[in-house]
DNA sequence: GTATACCGATACGGTACCGTATAGCGCCGG
DNA sequence: CCGGCGCTATACGGTACCGTATCGGTATAC
């Protein structure tokens, strides 16, 4: 263990393993490397981030890690970094690029279907809270960052700020039951004609005025 | 392991640990006294289900797990079975026993809020299901069983199919959602106030004529 | 071309589980 | 009063982790 930092500028973000992979065949693996295969194993639960099993799907041997991360609660820190970024700044930089607060929450809803690794994560994380006191300023933060964007994209509707906080709350909460239904029962919403109208009705209820 | 079974006729849902424990001081643990502190454990996290950590917070020694349950999975079947019972049937049953569809809605947002160690069980099962496939088909049935009643409930008010089910997945939605926010940052809605206040609003949204 | 930074392989002792085996105890029926 | 039933204690071997230590190789940097 030396901390050191980052080789090059930025990667992106959500780089696959076998992008990963392909670029241990030139120098070795950063620090970024293994935060960012440890933010990908995130997905299977949190007690499913282990040293040994990240260096066996990374297709080494842990002697590398220790080098970069003090122990196994430092890369968690860090993939839970990562993650705090994409779960608010960056969710946040998507729905912006939209010009009108009407589209953005129906990008919201849209963004829920589309999920990639992101809503594995995500839930696995609320689940890792209850039993890791460590975790749960981190889910705390991102909770509260993204509620308060939407109040302000509500009061941007014109509304009054108590109302805009009741509106908000319901919005987050549809946003991650939804999350949790495509997870729990991805039958349930599997044919694209119904999404749609569920989409369609959540947009219609969501939006007040 | 032999796989006889149950003493008495029924005990009552959610036994505490301490009840268990006193029960304990009288003839041994049945496989119940078993099942049930599994179903505590759950709140912990799948993986905290273990079989000698559940056997200490008994106050015993695994010998005789392995009389009841064949292995560790065996006891989660039994556990997640129980939870099963109690996050439908009960769960029905406890809104049934109001007359007006419109009162049970209210008292499904209400009983979001007075979670016992319903919530992080729930959480516990959606994350692990996430990563093992065993628990999957107990959450799509639970997620399924609960989804018919509120269409059945929609439906009571009148509504047509297609309309009382996007309204039942928008009102199980926020539900859910609304579960993780109280575990993800619980003093967003600590406030007794804000929390009447936010309920009222759900309840006005979420009964459409 | 040699030093040094960067990283991987291997091996070690320790902990927490798993599942198995077997022996011990209290209690209740005969 | 005693034998088995119901349950627990103890002990064992095995696996999967953890964190540490040490040694190896390779790629710059000088």
């Amino acid at each position: 263990m030396r901390r050191t930092t980052s080789r090059p500028p930025e990667p992106s973000p959500f780089r696959s393993l076998e992008d990963i992979r392909k670029r241990h065949r030139g120098p070795g693996l950063s620090a970024e490397d293994w935060a960012d295969a440890a933010l990908w194993s995130l997905a299977e639960g949190v007690e499913a981030l282990s040293v040994e099993r990240l260096s066996r799907g990374l297709g080494v041997t842990k002697g590398g890690f220790y080098w970069h991360f003090k122990d196994r609660a430092d890369v968690l820190q860090a993939a839970l970094a990562r993650w705090e970024q994409l779960a608010t700044t960056e969710f946040i930089q998507r729905l912006e690029a939209l010009p009108d607060p009407r589209q953005r929450l129906h990008r919201l809803l849209a963004l829920t279907f589309d999920l990639g690794p992101h809503g594995k994560i995500e839930v696995a994380i609320v689940a890792g809270a209850a039993s890791d006191p460590r975790i749960q300023p981190v889910l705390a933060r991102v909770s509260q960052r993204r509620l308060d964007y939407l109040v302000k994209l509500y009061r941007a509707l014109g509304l009054p700020a108590r109302e805009a906080r009741n509106w908000a709350l319901q919005a987050y909460s549809t946003y991650v039951g939804l999350l949790h239904l495509v997870i729990a029962s991805p039958k349930t919403l599997s044919s694209s004609r119904a999404r749609a109208d569920y989409i369609q009705h959540v947009a219609r209820t969501l939006i007040p005025a």
